[in-house]
DNA sequence: ATAAGGATGATCT
DNA sequence: GATCATCCTTATA
């Protein structure tokens, strides 16, 4: 069943666990997530809509449900889906997953030597391989060609503090990592030099 | 298995 | 000029 779009009305916090196990499908490629990161509205400092709305984050602050895809280090996409109501900024940070649909095309944008549990093992990675792109920044996640779909069962889920996050916001006054015990296709996590 | 360093550009101070 | 919600390669265990 495809996903009601009220369930994004939450705030990311809430909606971050509910969607491991989920499948996320763009075009012919379809995503089982397996690990991902809340970063809330209002008092989050490590959320790039800490400060105020800039051009860059302005689809944080969008409808629920629609991507919210920003440039990173120079040389990544990184993918999120936007929670809470439209003008209060959260978002669910893509950052890992099983390819299980699609593989060819996800090889073709990957890379052919790439290894099956790295084709979508890490945000940008997953991103990539899904073949989303910054023009696709603010689209319905609910529309075709993506589709979303939550697991017809629950799926346990692990909780900690959030990966590459520095300064406040890294540290585990905010563990809102969240991920499937024992998925090989979970990132590996690396702590921020600077995290608290 | 973990660690370190470079790539590379938008955003902010 | 510094900081990144990162990835890849190479080095050491």
């Amino acid at each position: 069943m495809t996903v009601d779009r009220d369930l994004f009305s939450q705030d990311a916090v809430d909606v971050a666990p509910l969607l491991l196990g989920a499948l996320l499908r763009h075009g012919d490629t379809v995503l089982r997530i397996s690990e991902v990161e809340a970063y809330q509205a209002g008092d989050d400092p490590g959320s790039h809509a800490f400060r105020r709305r800039t051009p860059r984050n302005a689809s944080m602050f969008g409808p629920p449900g629609h991507l919210y895809a920003y440039f990173s280090y120079g040389m990544h996409v990184c993918a999120n889906i936007v929670c809470s109501p439209e003008g209060e900024a959260s978002a669910v940070l893509l950052r890992g997953g099983e390819i299980v649909a699609g593989h060819s095309e996800a090889r073709a944008r990957r890379g052919a030597s790439i290894p099956e549990r790295d084709l979508a093992r890490g945000p940008a990675r997953l991103t990539r391989a899904l073949g989303i792109g910054l023009h696709q920044d603010g689209a319905d996640l609910t529309v075709d060609p993506f589709e979303l779909t939550l697991p017809t069962e629950p799926v346990p889920a692990l909780t900690g503090p959030r990966t590459g996050v520095g300064g406040l916001g890294g540290g585990v006054e905010f563990p809102w990592r969240f991920w499937i015990p024992g998925d090989r296709t979970v990132s590996v996590y690396r702590r921020h030099p600077r995290a608290g």
